[in-house]
DNA sequence: GACAACTAGCTCGGACTCCGATATAACGGT
DNA sequence: ACCGTTATATCGGAGTCCGAGCTAGTTGTC
C-alpha cells in the first residue's frame, strides 16, 4: 500500500516546481520564490499566494516537513522546510511520468501521421 | 504584438494532455479522453468538465480548431478537434520546457547536496 | 541616527480551473 | 424492444491560483 505516492499525480506546475526547488537543499519560504524564478530563468514566478498555499497542501501530505529556525543562520524571521522521503517518491514518481509525456510528444511532434482533409 | 508561445507556460495537467492527444491525429471529444486515459494507462482520466473546459479555452486562445463532422464518418454525432500550428508551437516549447525539469530532478535526486541537522 | 531598499512571512478575496453528476440522445448487438 | 456503449454538453461545488497588501527584520548609505 505503500504505492499510492502515484495517486497524487500529475502535479500542478505550482507543486511540482516546489517540490523541485527544494530537492537540492532546505529552503525558506522566500528562498523557494527565487529559486524556481531561477530555474525557469525567471519565466515562471510564484506569488506568494500560490507558495503558501500549496506548502500548507504539502505538509499536511507529509511531503514537504517544517524545521523552523535553523541554528547558525543570522535571520532569525527565516523558516527552512525539507523534502521528506515520501515526497522524494512522489517527485520521482512525477519525473518519470514526465519523462515518458516528453518521450511521447516528441515522437509526435516529429513524425506527425497523415491526415484527411 | 506577437503572441508568445511561451508567455502562455505552463500548461496545466490537463492541457498538456489533450495537446499531446491531438498531436497525432484529430480526435473527437470522447476520443481525447480515451486517448489521455490509454497514453497514462488509465492512471489520468479526464472527466468531461475538464474536457470541454479546456476545449473551450484552447479554441478561443486559437491552439485547436473545431472541424465539426469529418466526411466519410459513420456516426453523425462526433466532432472532431485538430492542432493549430500555433498549438503545435506551444506544445513544442511546453516540452522543451518539461524536458529541462526532468533534467534537473533527475540531477537533483541523485546527487542530492550534504545537508546541514 | 535616519532612511531606503531589500528580505521575509503571511492573509485575503476574486478569478480561474477541475471534475463528477447529470441530461440527452444516437449507436450496435441480441 | 432493450441495454450497454458511444458521444456531446452543462452545471455547481470544491479546490487552486495568484497578486495586492500588510507587518516587520536586515542591510547598506548618507
Amino acid at each position: 500500500m505503500k504505492d499510492d505516492a502515484a495517486s497524487f499525480l500529475p502535479l500542478s506546475p505550482a507543486t511540482l516546481h516546489i517540490l523541485l526547488s527544494l530537492a537540492a537543499e532546505d529552503l525558506h519560504g522566500y528562498g523557494i520564490m527565487q529559486e524556481v524564478a531561477r530555474q525557469s530563468e525567471g519565466k515562471y514566478k510564484l506569488g506568494p499566494g500560490t507558495l503558501y498555499d500549496n506548502l500548507q497542501k504539502l505538509i499536511q501530505r507529509k511531503f514537504v516537513q517544517e524545521l523552523g529556525r535553523r541554528p547558525g543562520d543570522d535571520d532569525p524571521r527565516r523558516r527552512y522546510y525539507r523534502l521528506t522521503s515520501v515526497g522524494r517518491g512522489v517527485l520521482a514518481a512525477e519525473t518519470n511520468r514526465l519523462a515518458g509525456v516528453v518521450r511521447e510528444a516528441r515522437l509526435r511532434l516529429q513524425i506527425p501521421k497523415p491526415r484527411r482533409t
